[in-house]
RNA sequence: UCCAGCGUAGCUCAGUGGUAGAGCGGUCGGCUGUUAACCGAUUGGUCGUAGGUUCGAAUCCUACCGCUGGAGCCA
């Protein structure tokens, strides 16, 4: 087996993530991290030093000999140093190498107000602590696996020869009216909308921030023939819940000449692609979660990646509910929405596995799904996933230019404002089916993470814009 | 927004009408190739805020604030 080298220059020395792959001992190298705790022994200290790179912290030995010993013997978890040494043998159990310090550069110390223990703290008290809490295992441990995460997106999408859109987050549209929204206006216009300086609109119209790409997306598949945004989506519902965040990342692929079938497909492949190189590439940190966070983690992912994913329409799901010996708070029955309770109890109990649901019912969907042949439904679908709920919500497009104005003039909507979305219609129309899939959601499905405000590094949620 | 629960030391919690507590952390000392080390000592509080009841309130009541869980809506 070869060694694992990392390119390194003077101002980028090896990650201890990198160091403790090593496979024979190294003389002179340097590592710098934070320090998680230290332990004095009669002739010399241990350091436990972490840099982000890996779970795993790097233990140091720093000899009583040092000069800067008594620097050392000052250290208090949270402060930051650069330490040049010998990577030798470990004497103890634990760990299969540890650093002899032959020089400890302490660059920012710490002081007993450093709030991180080694010691087990709770999610909603590191919340508090938003900008301390990536130090944290557990922490460190979700936001290396968000950034894994973010990448197999990009990967899955370029691999099939997706282009990647960035529709814009400010808008003009208030899209399906669906959903409150944020409005985007100029300070000077906001204090002072007698100000003469400042129009009163600074794009002329009432802006927002985006609850969705997709109409934007939609236009770019029509000449891309298959593309995907990934960005942020703006949310200002007041609702507080361990799914619901104001500010969240969602994928939202859309595809020219795919129909319903195509689009579930997709979805479906997406979701066991990100689980697959989720367990492939994050397998330390998954362990952390299935420890501390899930004990059935492992078991649910090895679970999605072996079994095919049930589908089932609208109507089947409303049978197989009716059929159930469940007592529900709510009432089952065709034309309503399903509850939490409902679909907790088709994934978890019924088929304790992903499913997908199509075929809705045309009322309570947006204007822009494609209308069925039954004139009952529309080619709309849910992807649902135990623990989470709805994890991708999709359709095949309306593409059909009258059909579509008849669906907007029942919402009541003004077609001017959406004329260029109609002339998508208008000019070489095809059939065409997307679908979000909410990034957040999707992490909390991979790591167990209970609260979408611990998968995201500064969350923003009704009352909680801090840091 | 609705329902329920919780706010006591830096952290996790006990205390449910009568002197404010424990473990962990921090500090000091001891011991030790240690691993969430160990042993001893010590430090640490406007009991969320404001009113009220009472001889007396962390404890009972009211309002507000914050947090958590669930629901609705959704991703």
């Amino acid at each position: 087996m070869s060694e694992v080298e990392e390119p390194r220059t003077m101002t980028m020395p090896a990650t201890i993530k990198n160091v403790l792959q090593r496979t024979r001992p190294v003389a002179d190298l340097q590592v710098q991290g934070w320090v998680r705790t230290r332990r004095d022994s009669k002739d010399f200290s241990f350091i436990e030093l972490n840099d982000g790179s890996s779970l795993k912290n790097l233990q140091v030995i720093a000899k009583s000999t040092l000069p800067e010993y008594s620097e050392v013997l000052r250290l208090m978890t949270g402060a930051s140093i650069r330490v040049h040494g010998d990577l030798v043998a470990s004497q103890g159990k634990g760990q299969a190498w540890e650093l002899v310090a032959d020089r400890i550069e302490v660059i920012g110390q710490s002081d007993d107000s450093y709030p991180l223990q080694k010691k087990g703290h709770t999610p909603e008290f590191l919340r508090e602590i938003a900008h301390l809490r990536p130090r944290s295992n557990l922490f460190g441990a979700v936001f290396r696996v968000r950034s894994k995460l973010a990448f197999a997106i990009h990967r899955f999408f370029q691999e099939r020869g997706f282009v990647y859109v960035h529709t814009p987050v400010i808008t003009g549209s208030d899209c399906e009216g669906a959903g409150e929204l944020f409005r985007v206006s100029t300070t000077t216009s906001a204090k002072n909308p007698q100000n003469d300086d400042a129009p009163a609109e600074f794009f002329g119209r009432p802006t927002f921030l985006s609850v969705s790409g997709q109409l934007e997306a939609e236009a770019f598949a029509c000449a891309f023939s298959k593309v995907y945004t990934f960005g942020p989506t703006f949310r200002a519902e007041n609702s507080n819940t361990s799914r619901h965040a104001s500010e969240f990342w969602m994928i939202e692929p859309e595809m020219a000449f795919c129909d319903l079938a195509c689009n579930m497909d997709l979805a479906e492949e997406l979701v066991k692609y990100l689980v697959r190189r989720t367990r492939e590439e994050c397998a330390e940190d998954l362990e952390l979660f299935a420890r501390f966070v899930d004990k059935e983690l492992l078991t649910r992912l090895d679970f999605v990646l072996a079994r095919p994913f049930h589908r089932i329409t609208y109507s089947e799901a409303i049978e197989l509910l009716s059929a159930s010996a469940e007592n529900f708070s709510f009432p089952v029955k065709y034309g309503l929405n399903l509850q939490s309770e409902h679909e907790r109890w088709l994934t978890e109990k019924h088929f304790k596995s992903p499913v997908t649901i199509f075929n809705y019912p045309r009322e309570i969907k947006p204007f822009y799904m494609r209308a069925n042949d039954d004139g009952k439904t529309v080619a709309a679908m849910d992807l649902l996933v135990p623990g989470i709920g709805e994890i991708v919500g999709g359709s095949q497009r309306e593409e059909r230019l009258e059909v579509l104005r008849q669906n907007m003039r029942q919402h009541q909507m003004n077609e001017a404002e959406y004329k260029w979305y109609l002339d998508l219609r208008r000019y070489g129309t095809v059939p065409h089916s997307g679908f979000g899939l909410g990034f957040e959601r999707m992490l909390m499905f991979v790591t167990g993470v209970p609260n979408i405000r611990d998968v995201i590094p500064f969350a923003r949620t009704p009352g909680n814009a801090e840091f």
